[in-house]
DNA sequence: TAAATTAATTAGGTACACCTAATTTTGTGT
DNA sequence: ACACAAAATTAGGTGTACCTAATTAATTTA
């Protein structure tokens, strides 16, 4: 039976090797991102490694093992499944839900998911746009990519957003950005990548190339010509 | 603050304290109460008394401070809210929730419980009868008394039981007996004090005074002269 | 009231999830 | 190739939540 902890660790492992910007998982960079020390992370991967939920080689870092990925997977479901179900049913907001997220995904339940999972829609993908596995551990797929790599002119959808943290999407919703909305990327400075944008009508903005880096979008306008990937 | 393991303790006095067959509330009850050791149980206790949370003294027992009471009624509140939403809004069963709400009780937002508890309808008791303090710790009252002190020819109200376990509710829903039925009263066996009741109508069964003891009711029967309590 | 029983307490563990400091291994730049 | 820096590992803690076995205190019961 994986426990709680296993489930964490899962979870970032996860997180960390699907990340776009890190190549190799390290002790160090899961010990970052679960804000832990290294010999800390070191000893529980040698209980993964036994409990064969992950590879461990000094050549190809932490990797998960089938067994491993399924129980990874389960833990994503069960944490955006539960942050749906808090923005659609109990009206949070997609900015206050990642840490209480957290808290839930380990409650010991699939009964109590499959009814969350019906009671929020069925939905395909969670409050920050990102897919929701279903039971088998299958993602659902969207062709989604940075804002970064739009060109002017280029007419875009909110698809989701790279970073979860209250601080980036507190700035967003100040910005009165959401999910789903329609961007009209008015210009890209050259000089450091920033995008200025218009949105909603009346709303414009300059985003940094830092924060349109973490806004995926998908492309709206046939054959505008922007950059893919 | 008010920790997760606190909280266990916290309710597990609280219960054992207001549980009817119980005189004074001692570390070997509490120790039965939550499964554990006596000495583990000491232990916390000091804990708990030097955060001034109970008072222990040999003559008295252990009991709840003003503080300790306010944080053990939240805990009871939290885990009667999460009882009712489980059954009301996903539709758990009566004898399927205590285990889960056990561990949704320790869930720590003020505000999800507050959405739970709307969405759930805003409930004074829940499913097994018993009654949910509001945020102030106010519990609403209602006149519940065994099922075991009535007479032959009373007509009672199913208001709650005195027993969470799967095992009992397991047999009453077997005995298609539920919160609100109406039973009447035909019959009780002054040998072993059983009783024999009827309803919907077409069902009727003989209880074992150990079972009736654990319904509650109220006697809807004017002046049936049942000893109340 | 003395003996027997039961409850409370003390003493001294284990397992787990974390830590720091020290050492060893690995990778990089000149 | 060598020196330096970074990453991994080892060694040896801490605090918390539990345990058993032994002792002491309090209650019953005879
Ligand atoms: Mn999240
Ligand atoms: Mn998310
Ligand atoms: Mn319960
Ligand atoms: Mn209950």
């Amino acid at each position: 039976m994986i426990k709680t902890s296993d489930e964490k660790y899962l979870r970032a492992i996860y997180q960390v090797s699907t990340s776009e910007k890190i190549d190799k998982t390290t002790i160090s960079e899961l010990a970052y991102y679960l804000d832990l020390k290294p010999p800390t992370v070191l000893e529980r991967l040698k209980i993964l490694k036994a409990e064969k939920l992950i590879t461990y080689t000094k050549t190809n870092g932490i990797a998960l093992t089938k067994t491993g990925y399924k129980e990874a997977l389960n833990v994503i479901r069960k944490h955006r499944v539960w942050e749906t179900f808090l923005v659609k049913v109990c009206k949070f907001g997609w900015n206050e839900v990642h840490e209480l997220a957290e808290q839930l995904q380990n409650i010991n339940s699939e009964k109590l998911i499959d009814r969350i999972f019906t009671l929020s829609g069925e939905p395909k993908f969670d409050p920050h746009g990102d897919p929701i596995p279903d039971k088998a551990g299958v993602l659902p797929t969207s062709q989604r990519r940075p804002l970064l790599n739009s060109v002017s002119g280029c007419k875009c959808l909110v698809l989701g957003v790279n970073e979860d943290s209250a601080e980036f999407l507190n700035y967003l919703t100040e910005l009165k950005i959401g999910l789903n909305d329609k961007l009209y990327v008015e210009k890209i400075f050259s000089f450091d990548g920033s995008v200025k944008i218009k949105y909603k009508n009346t709303y414009s903005a300059v985003l940094s190339s830092k924060v349109a880096e973490q806004i995926l979008i998908t492309c709206t306008k046939a054959g505008c010509g922007c950059k893919n990937k």
